[in-house]
DNA sequence: AGCACGCCGACT
DNA sequence: GTCGGCGTGCTC
């Protein structure tokens, strides 16, 4: 006999599914996972089963209007990695399934041709699935481990998701699989036009395409007879969501992996700590391909050899700068900061030009004679006169690539010099003397005789907890770059990211940053909350931010430790009050079980918005 | 989330 | 008197 009451879940934050009765019309053919239409308050929206039963508690049942779609959009597997994914990210079950979906999906009423799982169905081949991390050396080193893996996957018939840090990348790694790989690819990514997502999505899911390439939604992509997840990159900050819910695909993809028995492959020249951790632990391969190079790296200690006044560059730079300009050779200068990154301040009464809805200083963009804020695009001509006292002239001092490349013009007056930015659009080649930020990440090739990097100390001084691991990445990045000599001018000499790269020694960075981290109390020996309270009103967000965290505080577990609301690291955000609190904890359910239960017992103030963010 | 219901203050 | 602000609770 067939179940007559669906247990429905919507794209809302309420916590338990909604039960409708299924008329006879629909009977037996609603199953889990598919999309329908339901009465709702005033409203028919969509909704999800997600289960089925013969009672329900509740008396005035209403009943399913419509059924979408011939098939479920969602798979048992991929439900079940709703509901984990849920619990850790601290959302309701229908939020993360319209997480899964594609953009149209969750609007168009329109039904979709899905074919019946039964037809693909087989016996996947459930072998031991190990996982690896990949690392020590770049992509193009490393492709031939990657493609071993991803081509012992497609020999056992199963299909594989390849996920990149941008959209950007999408087509090199297209291109490089398909040297390779005859069977057909397919494109997923948020920025393809709807209707474009979704007919990716359908083929897909209707296993015509069993190769998924994609940025990080793509890890919930619908593959049949999924074997194998593929990280490029994984230390790209891309691959967290920057909205709530929060994920991270990575750790979504491991979730993923333990459902599915499926691999995950990591690969990332200089990965995370996180994943680093998985490696030592056991808990997934490693293969290292780092390779001693026996490069010569200098330190230069600018607290002792003091640059000329004002000047960036001190003297030992300057004769081997000049050294290699005489040999002919190509210099690298590394500075992480933008040319125009700067903010106007009154020569007169010191005011500092600020926005106008956010808590930060406007940056002065060069080129165009604009400010602008980096948080919520404001922009507006740049002012002559100071807005608040009306008589100061505003100064706009240059401290980035662009100030280093003026006085690299004016050192050396016959080298061919270049800045190389994110915004760089017509890159000379042929400079002598190339000034960059960290977009030269971009960069493959081993082609300058001498790097340096000029300034690193305001990375490594960041309180961010991965900011080591930023500026490791950036100097080891520049050392595969060098192919005579590398200069780093510092403070911190005896810093662990600049040592270990000096020793030429790559786990010795790994060790120092993990033993750091479960020292501090860090991802991933403890999982971080960052709960944010926001209002156009400061006090109705200070006040509601109290009240939580006192419901925290009364609820605490062992092991847990609360911290006080605290004005965000940005005060104001697009006319928004932001208050913080955090909470560690060692595991992800127990942060569940405090959030629900203090948001159960606390009221929300109107106009303020609160949001949860797992490992920031 | 969105919406209705209901309870208090300052207005034609 | 009553219009509308926002706090509260509910959605099968």
């Amino acid at each position: 006999m067939n179940k007559q009451i669906a247990q429905v879940v919507v794209g809302l934050p309420v916590d338990k599914p909604f039960d409708y009765k299924i008329d006879s019309a629909f009977l037996g053919n609603v199953k889990i996972g598919h999309r329908v239409i339901v009465p709702f308050q005033m409203k028919k929206i969509i909704g999800y089963v997600v289960g089925l039963k013969d009672k329900s508690s509740f008396s005035r049942l209403r009943s399913i209007s419509k059924v979408l779609d011939s098939e479920p959009v969602i798979s048992n597997a991929l439900l079940e990695l709703a509901v984990k994914f849920a619990e850790r990210y601290c959302c309701s079950l229908g939020e993360a399934i319209e997480v899964f979906l594609p953009t149209n999906l969750k609007k168009t009423k329109k039904a979709v041709e899905i074919s019946a799982d039964s037809i693909f169905l087989r016996e996947k081949q459930i072998d031991s699935a190990r996982s690896v991390l990949i690392c020590g050396k770049p992509i193009g080193q490393s492709w031939p481990n990657i493609l071993k893996e991803i081509n012992a996957a497609i020999s056992k018939d199963n299909g594989v998701i390849v996920l990149v840090p941008e959209n950007s990348k999408i087509h090199e790694i297209v291109n490089q699989l398909k040297k390779e790989i005859k069977k057909e690819i397919c494109v997923l990514d948020k920025q393809l036009k709807g209707t474009e997502e979704l007919k990716n999505w359908v083929k897909v899911k209707n296993g015509e395409a069993s190769i998924v390439v994609g940025t990080r939604s793509s890890v919930f992509a619908p593959v049949r007879n999924l074997g194998l997840i593929v990280i490029i990159n994984e230390d790209s900050f891309s691959y967290k969501q920057d909205q709530s819910p929060f994920y991270h695909a990575r750790d979504v993809a491991f979730m993923r992996s333990k459902i599915q028995s499926c691999s995950v492959v990591v690969f990332s020249q200089t990965p995370t700590a996180e994943v680093f951790s998985l490696a030592q632990s056991k808990d997934i391969d490693l293969i290292n391909l780092y390779p001693k190079d026996n490069l010569p790296v200098q330190i230069i200690d600018i607290s002792n050899y003091k640059p000329r006044k004002n000047s960036l560059i001190s003297i030992p730079l300057y004769y081997a700068i000049e050294k290699t300009l005489n040999e002919r050779g190509k210099i690298l200068l590394l500075m992480n900061k933008k040319g125009f990154s700067s903010f106007g301040i009154c020569a007169k009464c010191q005011y500092v030009l600020k926005c106008p809805r956010c808590d930060v200083h406007l940056t002065y963009l060069f080129h165009s004679k604009e400010v602008v804020c980096r948080q919520c695009h404001y922009k507006k001509k740049r002012p002559e006169i100071c807005p608040n006292c009306n008589s100061g002239y505003l100064n706009f001092s240059g401290q980035g690539i662009e100030k280093l490349e003026s006085q690299v013009a004016r050192i050396f007056p016959s080298a061919r010099v270049s800045c190389y930015d994110t915004d760089t659009k017509n890159f000379k080649q042929n400079s002598d003397v190339v000034i960059a930020t960290q977009a030269v990440l971009n960069f493959q090739n081993k082609i300058f005789d001498l790097t340096a990097v000029v300034q690193i100390d305001g990375e490594l001084n960041r309180l961010d907890y991965r900011a080591a691991h930023k500026a490791f990445s950036l100097l080891l990045h520049l050392k595969n770059l060098t192919k005579k000599q590398m200069m780093i001018q510092t403070r911190l000499t005896e810093n662990y990211c600049i040592q270990s790269l000096v020793n030429d020694d790559f786990l010795e960075f790994y060790n120092h940053e993990l033993s750091l981290r479960e020292e501090i109390g860090y991802p991933p020996f403890v999982h971080i909350a960052e709960i944010v309270v926001r209002s156009v009103k400061e006090d109705a967000a200070l006040a509601q931010a109290d009240m939580l965290y006192k419901s925290f505080v009364n609820c605490e577990f062992e092991d847990m430790e609360i911290f006080e609301p605290q004005p965000d690291r940005i005060a104001r955000l697009r006319d928004q009050y932001r208050f913080v609190i955090l909470i560690k904890a060692k595991k992800y359910e127990d942060i569940n079980k405090i959030i629900k239960s203090a948001f159960k017992d606390t009221r929300r103030k109107s106009s303020t918005i609160t949001t949860v963010n797992i490992d920031p």
